[in-house]
DNA sequence: TATTGTTATACTCTATAACTATA
DNA sequence: TATAGTTATAGAGTATAACAATA
């Protein structure tokens, strides 16, 4: 049974290459300031992800799938039969990315490939009852871990948040 | 010096889709449902997390520092003479971690190891002239990058979306 | 003994490129 | 030619454990 190792923590790929580009023109200048950790909005963000990634851990348990599969499973049963090139770009990821997800996904039972009548080059992806009762067990548990942060918002506070960040997720 | 060219890429959670099948014949229970796409905060902070993460990248280019070591550069900043365990505290992770995001800044020429009389076992660090003028050129990319969310909100809602995800953010 | 930085090692997640088998 | 899945390889970011130097 694969399981999560110990802690993830945050991601973040990123090409690397040479230093020195930007030249060290006038050095002191008297700054006009914005200061990244206090007043940048995409440090506030990512600090209350954090938060909630630590919940999310949690919440999900020791021996859970990760978050990421848990968002591959959750749009498998939204959208039942899709084949992985769709999965990978609806999670925004490579296609060969996903092969690994849905091996992990299969090796708990979770996700089956069907074969496609048509089209012998992909598969049906389907969420087994196993990982629907796995999804629902999640789900509840997300539910309740998200009530404790809840508990500071107000129920119009709460719909405000998810309203806003609606707007700054708009692609 | 690793210098591998090519696309930033990195985001995780990215789900989006059409609002089909869902009551369907459902070997399990009658869900009352919490649709985690839909309804979970932590899904809709992950989605706007992304979304700047993206612009985050854009913004400060191909041949800068990646998004972490910023804010490492900017912590060291806030704090000068900050050590590296104290560092990795304030960053979240491992104090082990923390040598190469130290190796890389150093070698970038943007933060500096510096001996303490007192203590031999640890080092002070402190940003370099160049990681100031740096940290400053950064700053106002990211400031510019974020201009183009603002004009999503108004003054009032950016505001108020700062005071509620730093509700959420609270530990 | 405790702390700091370091090294060696390993794991997760993802990317690219190349390959196979279809279509 | 184009598409879907796969494999091999690589890189970023992080963790653990063990170690030396220093306190």
């Amino acid at each position: 049974m694969v399981t999560r190792s110990s802690k993830p923590a945050a991601k973040s790929v990123r090409p690397r290459q040479t230093p020195e580009k930007r030249g060290g023109t006038a050095a002191q200048a008297p700054l006009p300031q914005f200061d990244l950790l206090q007043d940048s909005l995409g440090y506030a963000i990512k600090r209350a992800q954090v938060r909630i990634y630590d919940m999310v851990f949690a919440a999900l348990g020791a021996d859970s799938i990760s978050p990421a599969r848990v968002t591959a499973l959750s749009i498998i049963a939204t959208r039942p039969g899709i084949n992985q090139s769709a999965l990978a770009e609806s999670l925004g990821i490579n296609r060969a990315s996903v092969v690994k997800v849905i091996d992990t996904l299969g090796a708990h039972g979770f996700v089956e490939r069907r074969a496609i009548p048509g089209d012998r080059r992909s598969y049906a992806l389907v969420v087994t009852d196993a990982g629907k009762s796995a999804l629902q067990d999640i789900g509840e548990r997300l539910e309740r871990s998200e009530a404790a942060i809840a508990a500071k918002l107000t129920k119009a506070e709460r719909a405000q948040l998810m309203a806003l960040l609606a707007k700054v997720a708009v692609s």
